[in-house]
DNA sequence: GTTCTATCCCCCATTTGTTGGGTTTTTATG
DNA sequence: CATAAAAACCCAACAAATGGGGGATAGAAC
């Protein structure tokens, strides 16, 4: 059982001290093994794709280029690495634009080691681990960017008013629309034509546009 | 340090010994206490709004109405409780379903017990604790959601139809479009037509869909 | 019983999309 | 620089889709 590969990880962390911690933490841990660590992204995006790595963690707050910049580049030229960023700072701004870049896993700096080692595994395995209030974040992005519910107006849509700019938003056309509720083309006409009056628009396209900005 | 109020736990699950279980093991655990285990919906949705809770674990497969429904009306009314979903489902629909309904924390069953209860406290400190599979998920859906700005046909438009797209999807029709840029209605729809036709698209409420659906 | 919803119909104007021309300006490139 | 290609612009005529204004009917909901 101990005898498969272990893990390849490097760090990318300018502070010399956490960095050094945590690469003897991590070759003191049976699976995991850490080779390098690079003190800015300069050296990292030179020299990491001549290395065979799984994983690599990065702090953000580097510097010269970004840890984020960082990510983004190395992310585009070698997807399979994957990143976990190990950072203090946990501002909106900062997480989502690391996830964004393509790192999977975010930890605050202030994780005990041993937690660091266990999430390095659950990355590993195909987890995403996240400290406590960068999932809470994720979370609540997720339920904002699918709630429908913030225009008011669109309550006061029928049932049947929904369904029709359901398919309007999928771009079908009246009579297409007409063929998939079994209704004629002037039922279609009506009930857009109330939508139109409810969501004090006019035609077709705002409503799309209506539609698709509420699940902003 | 024991003396604080514990957290106040409730139990969707109809079943019995799964869910009498999970009462046994948070009522074992300091800190958190558990009153009731509802077997179904149903009677939750009649009961919790009584009863002073801070959490409520919820099998979304459910007889009757389901887990998922049972969180959307609850939160609705209190939205201070937090839903913490137990299920053996990690289909991407029944996940993101549940999120959207405003759970805050997804454990697949097979979590143990001990990391349970553990979680539990996560979640009421304001963490978001998912199973790793889970997690991963919600990784994925974020950096689509904000990635989908890689549509290679948009590059095709020339500076022009990009001018024109833009306009379209504020909402302007063929004849304001043409005021705004001092052209003639019969030049936007040439530039429409061209773009239609690059974006591989037939008509004005597509190319709208098409542009949100890049930009965010 | 009145109101709301969903369905259908007609007529007519406007908007949009297609086809098939053009001209001029800009850009690329040999 | 010359010239070809691409982009931006314009026109017309027609077809299709859309939107507004009238209706009307049946059934459900209040």
């Amino acid at each position: 059982m101990q005898t498969k590969e272990p893990i390849e990880i490097a760090i990318i962390e300018d502070q010399q001290t956490y960095g050094q911690t945590l690469k003897e933490v991590i070759n003191e841990t049976s699976g995991l093994h850490c080779s390098r660590v690079y003190a800015n992204g300069e050296s990292a995006i030179q020299d990491v794709p001549k290395r065979s790595l799984d994983i690599i963690l990065v702090d953000i707050g580097l510097p010269g280029i970004s840890g984020i910049e960082c990510i983004r580049q190395l992310k585009e030229q070698i997807p399979k690495i994957q990143f976990m960023v190990i950072t203090i700072s946990e501002d909106d701004e900062k997480v989502f634009a690391a996830l964004a870049a393509g790192a999977a896993s975010y930890l605050l700096k202030g994780t005990g080691m041993a937690k660091i080692a266990e999430s390095i595994k659950e990355l590993y395995d195909g987890g995403s681990p996240m400290s406590a209030p960068i999932a809470r974040k994720l979370v609540h992005f997720f339920q904002q960017s699918t709630k429908l519910r913030k225009n008011p107006n669109i309550d006061l849509l029928t049932k049947r008013e929904k369904e029709v700019l359901e398919l309007l938003a999928k771009g079908l056309m009246y009579k297409q629309i007409a063929g998939k509720l079994f209704i004629s083309l002037e039922t279609v006409k009506s009930h857009c034509h109330n939508i139109y009056e409810k969501l004090h628009i006019s035609n077709k396209t705002e409503a799309v546009i209506k539609y698709y900005k509420k699940t902003q």
